[in-house]
DNA sequence: TATTAAAGTTGACACTGTCAAGTTGCTATT
DNA sequence: AATAGCAACTTGACAGTGTCAACTTTAATA
């Protein structure tokens, strides 16, 4: 008997943050709110708050459900045996670029100033693994004056803008073909270790 | 008799915008209301909404302020007598971080993904003079394979990028110096027209 | 001066996050 | 096995929010 069913809902957290992903789905960070959750769970408006002691966990719940589906984004993209550590980086930049095309709510949370809850473990964990990320496809780069943590912030802050840039003025169809050729042209000759 | 105090407050449409401003200065969005700043201009609850058809078209209208300021910041730190492009472009690159620095919630009014009214002209009109900036600084650049476009979505998203990431990490002391001292670092080699 | 439209007020409504107090049902200790 | 205790959930309330409708006041103009 390891796992079993706490109490009367089943896993209500677990159903409140699968609600909270759906709502970020259809519409922005206005239209989610606690007691929508609530209603899509079947439970009373307060019961969220037994598992979120206020809104700001709640997001930071949701940006730690991000970082995760963030991470897996760009290696699902990246290939299994490196090679070419450019392609790897075009690739890990493509997953990025989908990721932010298609989760647009959720990206807005994790990355729009949205205040959050910095003395969550499970938010900085998945957070720093999704930074893990960058560091790996950048660890071949060659360093220059700055160090590595430079290359990383360039190709982080690159990929990040460009991203962006295409929520910014995608008006309708998104085109996420066309962003990923732009991240193709932008990408800066590099130089890389043996 | 050009200009004359039009009723009862004088300017309301103004000392709102103002007091939203002052708003995002103290705090984030959600600390944005318009009954707030209805408090702040010394008027009724409802007498925003005479100025202000709904909260999208508030934000809209702080956002049309926030990218002069925006534009004005950039040009600030750019050389009257434009020598070196590089220097130009390093050069904008400070102001767009110092703006984002010191300007976090306007900024994340402008770039978080908050909803906008797309046909407030004034707004659309406001973005494209900041985005002229941008082109001016690219203009000498050598076009590659994309055109000068892709200069353009490159210089852009390598600076946003930063300026994202700086806010993200600031965590207290903000340290504008870095964030430039980075920009520096990060900006690759171009190739200028002679 | 009379008319008219804009600017501002008042009151209401549904919705929000949050708190306090009560209820239910599982768990574990005795 | 009984019960004490606690976590999960409910109910009810409160202040604050955006927005609407109806009203009053003011200023410009015809």
């Amino acid at each position: 008997m390891v796992k079993k069913k706490p109490h009367h809902h089943g896993n209500l957290r677990a159903a409140l943050i699968e609600a909270g992903l759906e709502l970020l789905q259809v519409g922005n960070l206005e239209t989610l709110s606690m007691r929508k959750l609530a209603v899509k769970a079947g439970v009373s408006h307060a019961a969220p708050a037994h598992h979120f002691a206020n809104l700001t966990a709640l997001h930071s719940a949701l940006m730690t459900e991000g970082y995760k589906m963030f991470a897996e984004s760009m290696r699902a993209d990246m290939p299994p045996e490196p090679r070419d550590p450019r392609e790897t980086i075009l690739a890990a930049g493509r997953g990025y670029l989908t990721f932010a095309l298609s989760n647009e709510g959720l990206f807005n949370l994790m990355f729009g100033g949205t205040p959050r809850d910095h003395n969550d473990e499970n938010l900085n964990q998945a957070a720093d693994d999704a930074y893990d990320v960058l560091r790996e496809i950048c660890a071949p780069i060659v360093k220059g004056e700055g160090g590595s943590q430079t290359n990383e912030t360039m190709i982080w802050a690159l990929i990040h803008g460009l991203a962006r840039l295409a929520l910014h003025t995608k008006r309708g169809s998104i085109n996420a073909a066309q962003a990923f050729e732009t991240w193709r042209l932008i990408l800066p000759p590099l130089e890389f270790e043996t």
